[in-house]
DNA sequence: TTTTGCACTCAATACAGGAGAGTGCTAAAT
DNA sequence: ATTTAGCACTCTCCTGTATTGAGTGCAAAA
């Protein structure tokens, strides 16, 4: 890397500069010139020296000009040098920490509990909250059970996880009737109950194998209801494992006053499809997690950042949580926030278990 | 009413204008004036009769002028007017209807036929689709299993109408066994099976009282399992019967290109609240039903319309469906398609008994 | 190294004028 | 008795121009 692009160079009184900078644009939205800086910091300097302070960090790449006249504003790589290095980050009062545990009750089943995390998210920081589900492929069967519907289809019901229940309709070769899918069910649980989803749709297979041999014929029908029960498993969760909330709040955001753009943003929530994979980054790279603009490499999210933060039980990554805003955001009550949260809904998820 | 808004007091030649006016308007978006229309209509007229006729429909309240020398547009009761007696509906072309017909292929199950049939609304009209699911109060129990989770936790599952699947966690005195519960979920099964919920409901208080003489006390536990499962049955319901898609369609109409408005509106479907219930009324005023701005008694739908038809299966009414987008919307193409949907999305239910 | 002074750039705002579209009314034509 | 032509009028929209104000960059002074 040229040197011209090494932050680490800049002199103590730069960062100052810079800092104060980046929390003047975020609390204004409005360019900052040299002028008001030189009003509103500490240092007794004359707008020309901040003027030339400002032209070194322009030259850093860490300031633009919209246009010769206007104020100086942060670019992504600037943010990144915000966030990473210079925020203060605030302690929450203790009315907002009440609110979001009150939030998590525990008296919530888990799809709702889920659903509240997200707008509560939303509702708290007045930006677009998001959650992003356990991913099916770490999910241990609990129990399944079949139930007759009219004429060769059959309702299939899987609880999974101890909470989440998944259910299809199947159609059979055979009318079945309620007492052969009884004993269907207990042959199946009494197997698989227990079993991770992947391991069960691997040992079908055996099964239907080992079964040829042995006369028991109902067993046989029962695996091979099993396996197309599983077979297409994960189509429903792929679209249905991201629960956004509060794309509202999105929309007096100055930044995103152009109605194409939002239109643009509010269709790549509703795929869901670009969000998820955002979220899936941020599951890998373990720990708070902040994408600022163009870095997050999907241009509707152009001057958006995303800040996440996974949750746990038991030390196990479940799942992604977080915000979506302008990058014009107030960092440093938004971090902490989906920080707590994210602890506070492995808590309350450790405490159905 | 005075003579000046009876509107059968119009010649023949003023509705012919009228109409003209009208359709002109809905293409093209921007006022129509005089000239305009003298050149549109087959009808050998100067702009200043032209001028006449049009200053006589807008004193009976069906034609507004923006400002002085903006051309005319129609009024809320002008529309009506329009949609009431003057329009002629197209036939849909063959293509669509098997577009239609299509999405509603038979292989879907229950949530996502509703769910395909709204976006495929909104997707053909270009406009915000919406289906109203049908109400849980005519829903017969087809099903009910309990699944033991940890610590006095249990999964109640409930089948309702053949189809839907209804799940919530209940919290129980002991802790059950899973036999013990499958003999529960056997015995309600038993007698409960095909009844009404609403029945299901009472008969479980009645049950109650006879059970306190005989002797069998896991036969009480289970009624008393039952009552605390179906309580608040209507919870979940009331949020979630309702299925809007294409909402970003409205973004790029003129007519809502105002923010503000816009935000409102995204908040309206948000809350669902009002828009049930408008499609409530829908319902009961049986047939098709169009809502034309002020009319529907929202204003956040100030300049919206909203086409409905309510689907029944075997003559019973179940719910609604239809479309939301700018009063200035094709209705003659709009109208046949909500129509043809509601009938195939009977159809395609029905065969599913 | 910092500050002052100065010329310069650009966006935003306000204002004036003209073009275009459309109206309403009156008088003439059919 | 209708329909049309003529005409004055109104309003929006566009365009050009001038002004203001915020901010910059650079060179010379402190």
């Amino acid at each position: 890397m040229a040197s011209s692009t090494d932050s680490s160079q800049l002199s103590e009184r730069s960062l100052y500069l810079f800092k104060a900078l980046v929390e003047h644009f975020i609390a204004d939205g409005a360019p900052v010139g040299s002028r008001t800086l030189s009003k509103d910091s500490d240092l007794n300097l004359s707008p020309a020296s901040i003027r030339n302070v400002m032209a070194d960090l322009e030259d850093y790449g860490l300031l633009h000009s919209p246009h010769t006249s206007a104020g100086r504003v942060p670019t992504a790589k600037g943010y990144r040098l915000f966030v990473d290095s210079l925020l203060r980050v605030n302690d929450l009062n203790s009315a907002e920490v009440e609110k979001i545990a009150r939030e998590m009750a525990p008296e919530n089943d888990y799809s709702s509990l889920m659903q509240r995390t997200s707008s509560m998210l939303s509702d708290i920081t007045q930006l677009a909250g998001v959650v992003m589900l356990p991913r099916s492929t770490q999910s241990k069967l609990q129990h399944i059970e079949f139930v007759p519907l009219s004429s060769n289809r059959v309702l299939v019901i899987l609880v999974v996880n101890d909470r989440e229940v998944q259910n299809r309709i199947i159609n059979t070769d055979k009318n079945y009737s309620s007492s052969e899918l009884q004993q269907i069910s207990n042959y199946l649980n009494e197997i698989f109950s227990g079993k991770d989803l992947k391991v069960v749709r691997a040992s079908i297979l055996d099964e239907l194998e080992r079964m040829k041999e042995e006369v028991n014929q109902s067993m046989q029908s029962a695996i091979e209801m099993a396996q197309t029960a599983f077979t297409n498993d994960d189509t429903k969760s792929q679209s249905d494992d991201l629960l956004l909330s509060g794309q509202t709040n999105l929309m007096d955001l100055a930044e995103l006053s152009d109605v194409e753009k939002l239109k643009k943003l509010f269709e790549t929530f509703n795929q869901k499809r670009d969000i998820l994979h955002l979220l899936e980054q941020a599951i890998n790279a373990d720990g708070m997690q902040i994408f600022i603009g163009e870095e997050s490499g999907y241009d509707v999210l152009d001057n958006c950042s995303v800040v996440t933060s996974p949750y746990e039980v038991d030390g196990e990554i479940l799942g992604v949580l977080g915000v979506i805003g302008p990058t014009r955001m107030h960092y440093e009550r938004v971090i902490p926030i989906v920080d707590i949260t994210a602890k506070m809904l492995g808590v309350a998820l450790n405490s159905k278990n």
